[in-house]
DNA sequence: CTGTTAGCGCATTCAG
DNA sequence: CTGAATGCGCTAACAG
């Protein structure tokens, strides 16, 4: 910085506050600086101005995962909203609760970023309770934590309006597959299930989970196979996610099962692929939700409060061709289109 | 640090030297400290431990998308590689040249970061004396650039391997689908091209190469249209990507085409949909390649020179159902096998 | 509008 | 093995 002052016959100070566009400098001077300062080809040390602002110019992020579509999704959405606060954005990845609590407590979040994103993570209290204890903002994506900042869909509601457009199609035996969790992390997928099983319930029918031990599109093909092997096939599948519902599809595919003439199947994301696969799926923002979560997460670190600091973001039924009415079913009422 | 040091009744420098685990502090001592620590859920600040030292503990890491599958499983690998050498994972997102420029000139990479992970990106002479003036240790990851470590694939003799293939089965008529780049990056996809053209070449087979505009499945369902209203049909097509063999695919069997009966399809990649597509595809090992990156990067910025600068990892053809030997064609000679 | 000064929290000399 | 002093690069509060 010494450098860049010199060559444009200022002071440390001017070239300071030229640099960060603070008030109090002629433009002329604050030109020449510019200038002086792309020749030497001069960035500021952020590790320099954090210790005396206090503020790092860095938003952690916390995942679960890397691998799965929607963490690649929402980690571009972080990056374009955090890019407009101009802050930097820091991966972690924690898959399981201990990875998490390595992360709160040993890693550099503590005075080494502004705030905190964690994405897809419901923490029990004793988690939030660290979190809490962090002394940075946190900003939760893609679910819902009362008495923080987050960014969310309603699982609920969109997974039972997907089951009452397939109850309103016809259906009446529809089953939901929902993966046990390993992770120790409870997801949004309680909330889709709870959803489906009010909307069976609305409508007097008895609900049928298939719970297989895996994940991803293996979990689907484990549920699949269940369900096939079963006295009863259902007419119509549920899928807490469209990596599951692929592997529902294929294993249907396989055992010569037509969709969706004998089974219709429904997913939850609409992921790229879900077209490939003409899955009718509830799509989520989930692009929308990182840069939502990101705004928010610049504004707390800036120290300001944000207007909403609850954000609600829509879903939407995509149909494709994966869901039908079943055969051999009544036309179904007029005007019963779910939501 | 002054309150940890009061706790365990020791001097700052003993703190420092303690937490850090530099040599010369008593093992009594040194539980005291770490303990004194623990309970104050007290961190070093990255950034003044930066200022004096001269290293951030922090990686940056430049993809050009965050949303294909192949960036979240480089982005795991590098993290994975990463935390053994306990630094920090700093993302940018930078999909087109002038935002790769950018990145360089603007992003507080500088001083901001110990090393520099690019992932596949083919910089240009001028990109590259840039990246080189910035004063970092640069490592390329999915990317063989002479004169820097990187870490990458034999993608010419992968698909050169892949054709080989197709051609022992008794294929002659083999189109290639490669999309035209927007972007302007060169990407791998230019071997993996030649790769195939060498291939041809030996067996004395003209070449025919589609290349769509866009890019992704959507390339794939171009090209397979761009097949299927020509003349004639080739009997087996290699796209330069998973994505693009799923559209290929997709394509086809929206047209009614018999895979792999009349027309075979091979991928590369074997991201996890492939095996859903059952689609006969080139693995390559791209955790791997985001972590061997990462341990260069962490050996390079920590000063010391890597034995290995350059790291070819293996690919492998994994064989599935989508390719097949052509109706009608001779068994292939024996042994004949591409490697 | 501009320059001067005093730390921010830490690692690192150097003495003990 | 330990403690006291120095300065890393920068910003903020002050004078001019």
């Amino acid at each position: 910085m010494a450098d860049v002052a010199a060559r444009s016959g200022v002071s440390l100070s001017t070239v300071s506050r030229a640099l960060r566009g603070a008030p109090g400098v002629s433009s002329e001077a604050q030109a020449r600086v510019v200038a002086a300062a792309a020749e030497l080809a001069y960035v500021v040390s952020r590790g320099a101005s954090a210790l005396v602002t206090g503020r790092t110019g860095r938003i952690a992020v916390v995942v679960p995962f890397l691998r799965p579509w929607f963490f690649g999704v929402a980690l571009s959405g972080i990056h374009a909203g955090l890019r407009a606060a101009g802050a930097d954005l820091v991966v972690y990845e924690a898959g399981d609760a201990a990875e998490l609590d390595r992360c709160v407590r040993d890693l550099p979040l503590r005075r080494n970023a502004d705030a905190l994103i964690a994405v897809s993570f419901a923490p029990d209290a004793y988690a939030l309770s660290r979190l809490d204890g962090l002394g940075l903002p946190i900003v939760f994506c893609s679910q819902r934590v009362e008495g923080f900042p987050s960014v969310f869909v309603d699982d609920a509601a969109a997974e039972e309006s997907a089951t009452r457009n397939l109850l309103n199609l016809g259906h009446r035996h529809i089953a939901y597959v929902h993966p046990r969790d390993a992770t120790g992390f409870a997801w949004a997928s309680r909330l889709r299930l709870n959803g489906y099983r009010a909307a069976m319930a609305a409508a007097g029918l008895p609900e049928r989970v298939v719970a297989p031990a895996c994940t991803g599109s293996s979990a689907g093909e484990a549920a699949a196979g269940e369900l096939l092997a079963s006295e009863r096939m259902p007419t119509a599948v549920l899928a807490e996610s469209d990596d599951i519902a692929f592997g529902v599809l294929r294993a249907l595919r396989n055992a010569g099962v037509d969709v969706p003439g004998t089974v219709s199947v429904v997913g939850f994301d609409d992921q790229d692929a879900a077209e490939l696969f003409d899955l009718t799926t509830v799509a989520q923002p989930v692009f929308r939700l990182g840069e939502a979560a990101a705004e928010l997460a610049a504004e707390l670190a800036a120290g300001r409060a944000p207007e909403q600091a609850h954000v609600e973001l829509p879903t939407r039924l995509v149909i494709r061709r994966t869901a039908a009415a079943p055969r051999g079913a009544a036309r179904p009422p007029a005007g019963s289109q779910a939501r």
